[in-house]
DNA sequence: AAACCTAACAACCGCCACGAG
DNA sequence: TCTCGTGGCGGTTGTTAGGTT
């Protein structure tokens, strides 16, 4: 007898997410945080797999995704990760935080393997193991270096008692603390990351801020750590629009809501840029689906203090658990181990605007040989 | 205009790791 | 130590849009 399917196989629905299903997940995680997926689809009411629920928050409706073409950065980032860590797509996608795993394996399979092959074949002198091998001896030096420098950074944190270190890069802005491993000092840095939260996001530049709010963290759940999805909706529910006229299911049942459906689809539409306001019921449904959503969105400063945190310590368990959920998957904010700093450091590096200028000039380098493809 | 082909991407499946009891 | 539930991960498939014949 083998392990029971992790869902009812009958009566669940599979196949494309339509977006009443999309808005039914993502208030659902609005109200209760992502985690607990078995519960999902029961809570609800969704005739989904908890899997599937899981699959499409996380590589779809999760906040902070980055979706569209990938930059030339960023093919040679997948490209010199893949030949270091193998197809191993979630190690790949954390050092790329605004792309999923999967999207990044589909880029892969569909493009880049592609390109490679054909540079292969162009030029048979292009080894992939010699091209593979130089790149590595770099970055197995700099990741020496790198652990080096965490570890050094570590005993530093470890000896002072305000250990604050300021990570700004091009594509992710987070200010945070250095994780230590002495009890107190851990339980205090864990509670000041876990205090922390999205208080700016930029999707156009991929630019998240993080700021330890003050210590008013009502009881029940905090909706604004979902602030970052408004695109996600917005753009689910143009998706919407335009399946609408082909898809049979929602224009089968296009009728009275039809208009409603218009009139959020604007607002959406232009919420990404001003503030807008209707009065069709749907949309205010969706308005205070939306509400919570951020009120900081337009901040543009990253301001924290020691204090603001240290006072927080009354968090409510589910804010905590909502914002580690939330970030986890994203920047690791919260390190669980120590082990985790110096690859944290190791991000930093890669994604330190000075360094992976640099870096990429050793890119450059080992990539001589395949000026084309990129 | 229709049939066919291909690329792109969303979603599913099965396996595995991990933590709780 | 074992079992079970859950979530993560990688491989694969299915669907759809766009291009070509």
């Amino acid at each position: 007898m083998g392990r029971p399917p992790c869902c009812d196989k009958i009566g669940v629905k599979k196949g494309p997410w339509t977006p009443e299903e999309d808005i039914m997940l993502v208030s659902y995680i609005q109200e209760n945080g992502a985690g607990n997926w078995r519960a999902v689809p029961t809570n609800t009411g969704l005739l989904r797999c908890s899997k599937s629920c899981r699959l499409r928050w996380t590589n779809y409706l999760r906040p902070g995704i980055k979706r569209g073409n990938f930059s030339d950065h960023e093919e040679k980032m997948i490209i010199h990760l893949q030949a270091l860590l193998g197809n191993r797509w979630a190690a790949i996608a954390s050092y790329l935080p605004q792309r999923t795993d999967n999207d990044i394996k589909n880029h892969w399979n569909t493009h880049l393997k592609k390109k490679l092959k054909k540079q292969l074949q162009t030029d048979p002198n292009l080894k992939d193991d010699s091209f593979i091998a130089s790149d590595k001896g770099q970055w197995e030096r700099t990741l020496q270096t790198d652990i080096h420098m965490a570890r050094k950074a570590l005993c530093e944190a470890l000896s002072l008692d305000k250990p604050t270190t300021t990570t700004t890069t091009d594509t992710t802005t987070i200010t945070t603390t250095t994780t230590t491993t002495t009890s107190s000092d851990h339980d205090h840095h864990q509670q000041e990351l876990l205090l922390m939260k999205p208080s700016n996001v930029d999707h156009q530049n991929g630019c998240y801020s993080y700021t330890a709010k003050p210590s008013v963290i009502p009881q029940q759940k905090q909706p604004s750590s979902y602030a970052s999805s408004t695109e996600n909706i917005s753009r689910l529910l143009e998706g919407w629009m335009m399946s609408s006229t082909k898809n049979p299911e929602i224009s089968s049942n296009q009728t009275n809501s039809e208009t409603t459906r218009c009139s959020f689809n604007n607002k959406t539409a232009e919420s990404s840029s001003s503030e807008g306001s209707s009065s069709a019921p749907f949309e205010q449904s969706f308005e205070s689906l939306l509400i919570g959503f951020d009120s900081s969105t337009t901040a543009t400063t990253t301001t924290r203090t020691t204090n603001t945190a240290t006072t927080t310590m009354t968090t409510s368990s589910s804010v905590v658990q909502l914002f580690q959920d939330e970030c986890k998957p994203d920047f690791e904010i919260t390190m669980p181990s120590v082990a985790a700093a110096p690859l944290m450091l190791l991000e930093k590096w890669l994604f330190d605007e000075g360094a992976v200028q640099d870096h990429e000039d050793s890119l450059e380098i080992s990539l001589e040989g395949t000026p084309e493809l990129f």
